[in-house]
DNA sequence: CAATATATATCGTATTACGATATTTTCAAA
DNA sequence: TTTGAAAATATCGTAATACGATATATATTG
């Protein structure tokens, strides 16, 4: 009935809303800080990440559905990394369109750094982001 | 003593790392899309929802700080959103070097249509998000 | 075997974040 | 109070990158 209850309800579900933004833009400024201190761009960064995360032979297209990008765009990113020494292509012998993905030893070596200090980092942060999600969740629903 | 004990466990904080990772790319792709289908970029809405959610004054450099970007980045965003006829600026009595912000209406429609919407999705992707958070918390403390 | 779909790649373009720098205003100390 | 340093905002050139449009090679299906 009364029109103001969203009124009510609003500064305090954009003050949770934009808090728990902001935690993961600090998350996510922190990553990409880390990754850059050991020469990564955030993007190749995340594909290896992707690909060091799964077990069949990761593809361009994999890649892309992992990260959320266009094929085009994956394929650039891949292509960069090849020239970075930081990925191998292989055409896959069942369908030569497809390329298999290896990461190199350097790109392992790296990966497995940022790793670590991303555990250690999620570990301080992760209490913040819990929370906001929680702040966030009793604001839709009233108990 | 083992030196592969790390390496035992890569796989598997890969994994969950990467799968985190994923989640906040859902939801900041359906954020994206979301902001996008009432016009607004990204970056745009994440300052409104920033000024919203703040009772003082908002500034030039309160956006640079909750979006952390750089001075004259925040500046040129809210430039454009001036333009946009989404915020208005006016001098800072006390310290005129300062410019308050205020959305327009337009943009508090805006921000209110997307902030339910985002509200709603985040019921359903937050119990997927905690589960990664879990999932990695548990990685590098061993039970 | 044609027709269509899929996987990857190329090119031009638009967006935007930042470094370097400038301007205005405030503040502190001489 | 004057003067110099610091702070808030703005401007400009540039670099990075994601995508639309499009192309090519391979696979699949009727």
């Amino acid at each position: 009935m009364r029109e103001d209850s969203d009124e009510r309800l609003s500064r305090e579900e954009y003050a949770a809303i934009a808090a728990f933004r902001l935690e993961l833009r600090r998350f996510l400024a922190f990553s990409e800080a880390a990754a850059a201190k050991v020469g990564l761009p955030a993007q190749q960064h995340q594909a290896l990440l992707a690909i060091a995360g799964h077990d069949g032979p990761p593809t361009v297209g994999f890649v892309a559905e992992q990260l959320l990008v266009a094929p085009q765009t994956a394929a650039e990113l891949v292509s960069r990394m090849v020239e970075a020494g930081l990925l191998t292509k292989a055409a896959s012998p069942q369908d030569r369109r497809r390329l298999a993905l290896t990461p190199t030893p350097k790109a392992e070596a790296l990966l497995a750094r940022l790793t670590a200090a991303h555990l250690e980092e999620l570990r301080t942060l992760e209490p913040a982001l819990t929370r906001a999600l929680g702040r966030m969740r009793r604001c839709s629903v009233e108990e």
